[in-house]
DNA sequence: TTTGACATGTCAATCGTTTGACATATGTTT
DNA sequence: AAACATATGTCAAACGATTGACATGTCAAA
């Protein structure tokens, strides 16, 4: 690769003179900006990142964890961040953790080696100490402490919404699918909002608590089936996750039971996928796009050292299609 | 952050010293060894991988240009390429081209400017000069030119295996819904195939190109609406990706025809989606993971200056679900 | 004629790390 | 005593670019 010594020789000036026509510092006439230009296309010149990088103590990279790309949510969201990152003339850095501490400890290590701007964590399951000396970092949905960043929509008012509906609707003895409690996720404050609508409405109920193992898919049918085993008089389910309520739809199909007639159905998210599923899923729509766009400013605006907020939530909002 | 010559003055060695035991050269005792660990520990040191990069010439990391990892298929194959980039200590870079040819033109040449050590291009848009002058270069299911090696699974085994399963279920009339033939896929053998399968058996067949928008998921349940409308007649439906293959049932649920009764469906790839519709959707799999293992080999072994195959093609498979 | 804008050059330091060449010890074997 | 392994140090160059200080021009305006 040709650096900016050959452009230098091959234009007849020297590095300092093609630095400033790069950099557009300093007196330059017209004729040698344009030699200068010429010459670095003819040698397919394309000035070295790294060594900028490390003079600039910068490297313009945001790197993002998520427990699998491979998940819709987290595919949507890393497509978002992904797009805001590029209007900064930032690049994402990928990991999926796989919710494995080993890996996810690796990673950030191998992230502050490579000085990134910042973290964006779409996953955590480390201890507080491993995220400081961190240049940026801010989580998703996730409230780890005080000094930590984060981004979250109202996951409370998602859960009331949500219940309130099949409530509403007539639902008699509602299941709640959920993930792990004992994760400390602000997800968790929909299953408050769960408990509380219930209780208020003496509606019989059961919750579900699931590994939230995004991975093995099958889990989740398991679930549903024992589920559907236990209770065979549950008429409305909502679960945590457009994925999950994808599942209650199969297995309640399996099973002879009616969408909604006999069993009502609320997902949670809105990835693309519920509005492809037939029937069209119910759910409770995140504003992930925003959620992102708050996000990739956080890393940016601490990097530039400028202060930011330490949550932002944002507003959640009931999609109803055929699921109830 | 603390640098090697931190490093060096709080355990009272030299720098060298330091680099000595960071990379096991020379003769280095036991004590000093610990000693520039323990120091390392305190300061929370990490190496600058950025000079290392710059002196190594070697940057360890993979660029990924895909449309849009929010599609499911490109969301899967970008976790497999994560797994395997992470196997070998590499970093993965990711860009959504959108499709757009000024984006993916401008990533290429970021990626050339931070010294990757190799594109996968998931995409492409842009003439074969922009492509070379790169360290390592793998394409996904695209055959560009003879230079540039690719991984892709068999396109015309594929299209074979859904026309025939339709064709022996008793189809009279079959629909095949594609991507832009314009565009050099190897995809398109998929068509050929179709078109070969349905003259030999002398099958009424329709052939609905789309415009392969992966962004605007409307437009497909516009396309299929349209075909149903023109051809009430059609029992049968190939479609070239899962996703697509969803809104054709979606639609056929609207219009009131049953699934596979009245019109019988195979998608393609079997992302995991289609496992979750329902009716659990019959599809050609592409053996995803080992693409990416490929893919990532062969960056491997350009950046290491081996020899690479030029081509790699792998074998599908037929899962037949509820959808036939 | 002096001043100042314009144009370019030389030189050296800096970013953080690696590495080879070479020096200088202290031990341990022959 | 010579030879050698072990352990560490000093020094400098290299990776590719940026930048400030300063020199040296030319040319036009005051």
């Amino acid at each position: 690769m040709a650096t900016i010594h050959d452009v230098a020789a091959m234009a007849g000036v020297s590095v300092t003179t093609v630095s400033r026509v790069l950099n557009n510092r300093g007196y330059i006439s017209e004729d040698t900006r344009r030699k200068v230009y010429s010459c670095m296309e003819a040698l397919n010149y394309q000035p070295n990142e790294i060594a900028r990088s490390l003079l600039r103590k910068q490297s313009n990279l945001i790197g993002l964890i998520v427990p699998d790309v491979a998940h819709p949510f987290f595919s949507e969201l890393t497509s978002h961040i992904e797009y805001y990152a590029y209007e900064l003339g930032s690049k994402v850095l990928l990991c999926n953790s796989q919710l494995d501490p080993v890996k996810e400890r690796d990673y950030i290590d191998m992230m502050k080696r490579n000085r990134v701007d910042g973290i964006i964590m779409g996953s955590h399951t480390l201890e507080v100490d491993v995220y400081s000396n961190l240049k940026g970092i801010v989580t998703f949905d996730r409230q780890i402490d005080e000094h930590i960043p984060y981004v979250c929509s109202d996951n409370y008012e998602g859960g009331r919404l949500a219940t309130r509906l099949l409530i509403d609707k007539g639902c008699r003895k509602i299941a709640h699918i959920c993930g792990n409690l004992q994760l400390q996720l602000l997800a968790n404050r929909r299953t408050d909002a769960f408990r509380h609508e219930v209780h208020k409405h003496g509606i019989e109920h059961v919750i579900i608590e699931t590994d939230m193992n995004v991975f093995d898919q099958n889990q989740y049918e398991a679930y549903v089936n024992r589920l559907f085993a236990d209770h065979a008089d549950v008429d409305g389910v909502f679960a945590t996750s457009d994925i999950i309520a994808a599942f209650v739809v199969k297995v309640c199909r399996k099973l002879g039971r009616r969408i909604p007639e006999d069993v009502r159905v609320v997902g949670y998210d809105d990835v693309n996928n519920a509005s492809w599923f037939t029937p069209a899923l119910t759910t409770v729509r995140q504003p992930l796009k925003e959620m992102a766009r708050l996000a990739v400013e956080s890393i940016r605006k601490q990097a530039e050292e400028e202060a930011v907020e330490p949550a932002r939530m944002l507003p959640v909002e009931l999609i109803e299609r055929e699921t109830t």
